[in-house]
DNA sequence: TTTATTTGGTTTATATTATAAACTAGTTTA
DNA sequence: TAAACTAGTTTATAATATAAACCAAATAAA
């Protein structure tokens, strides 16, 4: 009747990376933060988790002399999130007009 | 851009409770607890929560000799989950096909 | 008939999670 | 060269979820 919510995505900030991180793609850690809203502590410790999970990839590079991360949806990622939003649905079985 | 996500009902039990009221309206908890396949323990604690919160009523009585709790969903709980399900959909913007 | 088991829960202790505060390391500006 | 800023990470704490332990009454079994 209700599937298990994947816990790694039932969490507002994780699942605000992954939407972001669906249609774009890759983004930088400081946009990610920038349109999260997310303190860059928060945030650091959520895209750690996302990571080791194998949802995404992280690339640590430089720019303009500043350290940047580069964070990249992987193939794992898209799959789960796709599963997480149908499981989600069926929660949502939303109210008759 | 991401919507706060009501933590009351950002849980996935509380969410299949509220989800179950959501379609039946009322509901006694151990039909709950068997949909849900919550512990006991666990769906008496998040009952509370969203009855403090006034999501749902609550009325214990009796049946057949023994205790009955009868869950209700309240209009105030209605609303939440309806804003809930909406804020939620920001996070889902769907894979395009 | 008293003891065991079942029903229908609640309380409480523990494990897990989320979050911000404090910190690191380097860069730019004054 | 000191102050302030960028871009994060680590860690301490607060909040949450969950199950184990418990309770009270009813029924069944010995």
């Amino acid at each position: 009747m209700f599937e298990e919510l994947d816990p790694l995505l039932h969490s507002q900030l994780r699942l605000a990376v992954m939407s972001l991180l669906i249609s774009v793609r890759e983004a930088e850690f400081t946009y990610i933060k920038e349109k999260t809203q997310a303190t860059a502590g928060n945030l650091s410790v959520q895209i750690s988790k996302l990571k080791e999970a194998g949802y995404i990839e992280v690339e640590k590079g430089f720019k303009d002399n500043f350290p940047q991360t580069l964070c990249r949806i992987s193939p794992k990622g898209i799959e789960a999130f796709e599963k997480y939003v149908k499981a989600l649905q069926q929660y949502l079985n939303l109210p008759k007009p």
